[in-house]
DNA sequence: CAAAAATAGTACCTCTGCGGTACTATATAC
DNA sequence: GTATATAGTACCGCAGAGGTACTATTTTTG
């Protein structure tokens, strides 16, 4: 239902664990499972896929562990996002793949689609690491066009 | 992935191709089917979903058929979406359920889960269903903030 | 050098729910 | 009354998410 995967959410509660302790220290698994009270496999796998997308190094060995790559002030979760899940495209069909859809040269709103996935894309892009690490200040947030827009009762809502 | 289900996507191709020949207009399963080239028992299955949301209504019997209840300028992606997935939530967290999630009273980043999904919502409510039966017609979109924004090569992605 | 502690990688299983289909009931036009 | 349309329900198969287990590798420490 336009839903991010649990696991998805899980990487975004890890990161924002992170983030709050700074880019530079070092956070095992074992501790940010108890910090998140999150079980320990799960979040072994999910560290796992933020380190392949680049989003994390890894040090090895006693004392190893975790730590960011950026500042969380330049992670955007449209990048934790795909770092888990893959491209951000509201349908297949958005997506640079072919042959995914029989439709492929008769749909009527392909492009359309397209523009969608870039809408939903473009809002994510301008939510930070660092604004979900300081929930009482985020009253705001960057529009599509990068003006800050309130969060709360923000414009004619028609639907539910 | 953030993705719609086939069966949404399919409620938008048929929406738009109702919203083309006007909101008067009776359209029955069997031709949306033939002119969407979807399969004839999705389609009637879409329809019901869309007619129980209110968004079109019905007529039996010979020459019967389904249209629009409201004018295609006036029916949002939101409503669509929501019409056939139910209420648009990137996060389980971020519905009023309770008792979803384990972290119900610990989860650090809930209250933001719900802004991400404010930002979404807001950026579907934006786009109408007229806008996408005219694809050659949209170039630009309206922001979070209402204002125009181009929908080609629009603000700096630093994802993808 | 060996043991302990951490990550790296792979494989596997279960179960939800999407997608699709079929069937029966009901309403309407002629 | 018959043909044609929608209304509603129930059912099935399967991909994929979520979770688990196991082994390999690396690094610190005594």
């Amino acid at each position: 239902m336009i839903r991010l995967a649990k696991l998805t959410d899980y990487g975004l509660v890890l990161m924002t664990t992170m983030a709050r302790k700074g880019r530079t220290s070092v956070h095992n698994a074992r501790d940010l499972a108890m910090l998140t009270r999150l079980p320990l496999p799960t979040v072994t796998k999910v560290l796992k896929q933020l380190l392949q997308s680049g989003l994390l190094v890894s040090h090895r060995g006693i004392n190893g562990g975790y730590s960011l790559t950026k500042e969380p002030t330049d992670v955007s979760l449209a990048e934790v996002i795909s770092a888990i899940e893959g491209p951000i495209a509201l349908t297949e069909c958005s997506t640079d793949v072919i042959g995914l859809c029989d439709l492929e040269h008769s749909c009527p709103i392909k492009t359309n689609q397209r523009v969608i996935s870039e809408i939903v894309r473009g809002a994510l892009q301008k939510v930070m690491l660092s604004d979900l690490a300081q929930p009482a200040q985020l009253t705001a947030i960057r529009g599509v066009d990068g003006k800050l827009v309130p969060t709360a009762g923000h414009s004619s809502g028609r639907v539910q």
